[in-house]
DNA sequence: TTAGGGTTAG
């Protein structure tokens, strides 16, 4: 049969947001009469269980124009149904705002409807209004309460449906209190988690599912298999989500042979052919626990790769340290006809910031744009992050202005940004700011202000800052932030000062307060106190290879090589090796990259020329080389050679070959830049009218027309 | 006549 919109009353109309000439045709199992309304309630359930829209919407126009829907609480209520289980909220409350005698039943889906479609306000609305309406609850209602709450973080009003609950007597129920235990790990309270689920008489494969996953989604992975022990003990069989929060378990602690042998568990029991996560999963547990050989083969094989497996991968090449091997993923991702999303962005945004690949950041920042990822917030911060490990401060301050809901991530990174290119004042400034704008600090935000104090040695700043935290913010100061501070008074000479602090601290000082304060003995060459403190650094950690490097440099540097050779002695034997200096240059989206000395690189002999060219040209303007960089006991000669074959040095002259005159040059260097090479930066900034941002283990150095932005305090 | 637990990111 067919049926003109014409005859629809305008409320129903609403209903079906069509316009009055629309023509809407029913045909279910051939008939051309009415149906009855039983047969209606049978079909509207099985369109229900099935989420027919379409059908369903049929139907109901169907049963409209049959004169059968006149006073039939028992259709409306199914109609109603019909269209909460499809998450058509408006057209479901029209149709119960209608109906006189409202049952639990009708109140349960309605009150489902709103919770499962990100309406959980509107869910806990209509079920106080059930209430107050004195309609009884039942054991159906109350798992989407809970997720309402659980998901909006409502931890009082969830707390109060837990005591209803209790005074209903519902708290037996098998799925109220599966809804109870997910609702507590969303309050990320596995204490109380785990009391209900220790209190249930009984238990079911979701209850163990629940409680596992809750502590493997918090990362307590060693609980987690505690869980999946007593599981086990009291007969119960994985299923294919058990097998998922196991493999999460496993990366959050690295036990990349747990994870193997579910893997081999997963594959005999043919798991990856049901389900359809467990392949992502796996692939992220290998990732996770740095075995990017078996995440790709894994990869590899599967035929239908979907964004998770890329993002994946994505994100675990870029964790591991392979950021070149991770944007190459991406472009095979766009060109095979993947679709990126904003998880991707995000993960190929931290890849581009390991490279400073500015150029590579901005093509990913003009795709965000274009597909409208600058709303959510996650990508917002990373642009923010990229751009200032980047070196382009001004377009990180651009996108964090024009963030609509800036959060406290959003402003910590910005803060960080200022801080890592040596602008304190700023970092203090938008940090002041920040607490302005009601945002509460925590103790990541105010490490970063410090570390922002210490780079631009703003001592009377930083102090303040330091001595208000547990004040003003109400946070209790850390080992980061001793450590800041330590770093913040031994930069600037005050080195006693900082011993004392280390000496009367809150907590017990780590290896990286006293390595904080030997770097600082290194600058201000205080051979006392240096060996002092590496010797606590030694004791605490005796591989940090980075303390004994430092120890031997504040001997070389005072001449001292018996004691030189003393520390190298104690590396060799200890077999530490010190990883080989390495800078990166970007040139037309491709990353070149120069160790030590280099002499791989196919212009090779253009670099060391134009480096010989430089070397002259310098001389001529006055520079000296300052061998004391160098810490061995060689000639003279050796050691300014020595320098000029420093890695950041290949790399700008690299650059300088290759851009056109007047264009910023990029380079990124693994380890912190020696005192020569940034007095050579600076003359070659002056001498090639070259603008150079270089960013250091530590920090950002702007050189122009021979001065550095850090003022030579770094 | 209705229900609960699963993979990727700052």
């Amino acid at each position: 049969m067919s049926l003109s919109g014409k005859f629809l009353r305008p409320q129903n109309r609403a209903l079906f947001n069509t316009s009055p000439c629309a023509t809407i045709r029913f045909r279910q199992h051939g008939c051309t009469h009415p149906l009855t309304s039983l047969q209606c309630g049978a079909t509207l359930q099985s369109l229900t269980n099935t989420k027919s829209f379409k059908q369903g919407q049929q139907l109901h126009a169907h049963i409209i124009v049959s004169g059968t829907l006149e006073d039939n609480t028992y259709l409306s209520t199914k109609i109603a149904a019909f269209y909460a289980s499809c998450g058509r909220m408006t057209q479901a409350q029209v149709l119960f705002d209608g109906i006189v005698l409202k049952s639990s039943f009708l109140w349960n889906f309605m009150i489902r409807g709103y919770a499962c479609n990100g309406l959980g306000m509107r869910s806990l609305a209509l079920y106080r209004e059930m209430l107050s309406f004195g309609q009884k609850t039942d054991n159906f209602t109350y798992p989407f309460v809970l997720k309402a709450c659980g998901e909006l973080l409502l931890v009082e009003i969830g707390r109060r449906v837990h005591c209803e609950v209790v005074v209903s007597g519902f708290e037996s129920d098998i799925y109220v209190g599966n809804s109870l235990i997910a609702m507590y790990v969303n309050f990320d309270d596995l204490a109380l988690a785990r009391i209900v689920f220790d209190r249930m008489l009984d238990r079911d494969l979701v209850s163990w599912n629940t409680m596992i996953s809750g502590y493997t989604k918090h990362g307590k992975a060693r609980e987690a298999f505690v869980v999946f022990d007593l599981m086990r003990k009291a007969g119960f069989n994985v299923d294919g989500r058990t097998l998922l929060s196991l493999l999460s378990a496993c990366g959050c602690i690295q036990a990349r042979n747990q994870g193997r042998e579910i893997h081999g568990y997963a594959v005999r029991n043919s798991y990856r052919i049901y389900n359809k996560f467990l392949n992502n999963s796996l692939i992220q547990m290998y990732s996770d626990c740095n075995s990017m050989v078996d995440a790709r083969r894994l990869f590899e094989g599967v035929q239908l790769k979907d964004t998770v497996s890329w993002n994946s991968m994505i994100a675990g090449y870029a964790r591991n340290e392979d950021a070149v091997e991770s944007l190459r993923l991406f472009c095979r991702m766009v060109m095979e006809g993947g679709r990126p999303d904003e998880v991707t962005v995000v993960a190929v945004l931290g890849a581009c910031d390991q490279i400073t690949a500015l150029q590579f950041g901005m093509v990913v920042h003009s795709h965000i744009v274009k597909k409208g990822f600058n709303e959510n917030n996650i990508v917002g911060t990373s642009l923010i992050d990229v751009y200032s490990k980047c070196g382009s401060l001004a377009c990180s301050r651009n996108v964090f202005d024009e963030m609509p809901n800036k959060n406290l991530v959003s402003w910590s990174a910005m803060v960080s940004g200022y801080g890592i290119h040596g602008k304190g004042r700023e970092a203090v400034s938008l940090f002041h700011e920040m607490v302005a704008s009601d945002i509460t600090p925590d103790e990541g935000v105010v490490t970063s202000v410090l570390s922002a104090c210490s780079h631009a040695g703003l001592v009377i700043e930083g102090k303040e800052i330091f001595d208000r935290m547990a004040k003003d913010y109400n946070i209790k100061p850390g080992l980061a932030h001793y450590s800041c501070l330590v770093d913040l008074l031994g930069r600037a000479g005050q080195l006693d000062e900082a011993y004392k602090l280390i000496k009367t601290m809150e907590v017990n000082p780590t290896s990286d307060i006293w390595a904080a304060l030997l770097s600082a003995c290194r600058l201000h060459h205080n051979v006392e106190l240096a060996e002092i403190s590496s010797q606590k650094v030694f004791d605490m950690n005796p591989k940090a290879v980075g303390s004994y490097i430092c120890l031997s440099n504040i001997y070389a540097a005072e001449k001292r090589w018996d004691d030189v050779e003393r520390v190298r002695v104690m590396v060799r034997r200890k077999g530490f090796k010190k990883p080989p200096g390495c800078s990166f240059t970007e040139l037309d989206n491709a990353i070149h990259r120069f160790l030590v000395g280099d002499r791989t690189h196919e212009q090779t002999y253009y670099i060391y020329t134009k480096l010989d060219d430089l070397k002259q040209r310098l001389k001529e303007a006055g520079y000296k080389p300052d061998t004391s960089s160098v810490y061995y006991d060689v000639e003279e000669e050796i050691k300014e050679k020595l320098l000029w074959d420093h890695s950041e040095r290949l790399a700008i002259a690299f650059a300088l070959i290759n851009t056109s005159p007047g264009t910023t040059i990029r380079i990124t260097k693994n380890l912190r830049v020696c005192g020569d090479c940034h007095n050579v930066t600076k003359f070659i900034s002056k001498l090639t009218r070259r603008d150079i941002i270089m960013r250091d283990i530590h920090r950002f150095h702007h050189f122009s027309d021979g001065s550095c932005s850090c003022g030579d305090y770094w």
